[in-house]
DNA sequence: CATCTATATTGACAACCATCGAAATTTCGC
DNA sequence: GCGAAATTTCGATGGTTGTCAATATAGATG
């Protein structure tokens, strides 16, 4: 299998489809959702759901508890923090980005820019 | 081709890569930079780093302006705050979520459950 | 104009992924 | 233990995507 991924690149893609985006809306929507919820919002058999609740959970995103025979899932706090500090890494921090291109070498400047690579 | 998807996937799905997100924490830390400069981070030839700009452009990422013969990319800010917003959107409501799944129906009133679907 | 450098595009190929039907597994109630 | 319902696993399939070499384009410079 395919481990050695980035962590923050695994959460990423596991929230990067459309399927998985609805659930996971309907998670913050609603708190607690039975699995077979998830076939009614996303238009999608229900092994596809099992499918994707199961790459959501690998990726750290949701938690099943089984109650009964239904398996209820929840977003996983630890995740949502993961996701906004990744937010907070990408704000443009020591550099100004606003707009426009301020602080750029002029063109003269940068003709003497060095061979990249 | 395929445009009909939610923009919020189409967001996420571009920093979904190991190296569209390293090009994206780049220029997050150094605000503005030169094209040929993402060849070194990422191992990965020209022509590939030139395909991944353009979907994190057509994404709206970034945004690419010449100058001189070079091409410098900046981060779009309006995609930061989409993306920020997409974060405070999946945050847990009104149910409560956090830890113990407090508040799930119990066993025997799930059991009256209306049938799903 | 000729040429050099940076970037974009094209075309091909392999790997990955979402989806489904069918079958296996788990859990409950009888 | 048996059957019913929810969920998972399996296998197959079509579509998407990341990567590259080769080629084309664009701007600068002589």
């Amino acid at each position: 299998m395919k481990r050695p991924v980035d962590p923050d690149v695994r959460l990423l893609q596991a929230a990067a489809d459309p399927t998985r985006l609805s659930i996971l809306r309907q998670l913050g929507v609603e708190g607690a959702v039975c699995a077979c919820d998830f076939t009614a919002c996303c238009e999608v058999r229900q092994p596809t759901v099992s499918h994707h609740l199961k790459v959501l959970r690998e990726a750290g995103w949701v938690r099943g508890e089984r109650r009964g025979t239904w398996i209820y899932y929840t977003l996983e706090p630890a995740a949502l923090a993961r996701f906004r500090e990744l937010a907070g890494a990408l704000r443009p921090g020591s550099a100004r980005t606003s707009g426009e291109l301020s602080g750029l070498p002029t063109l003269q400047s940068a003709a003497h820019r060095p061979i990249a690579r």
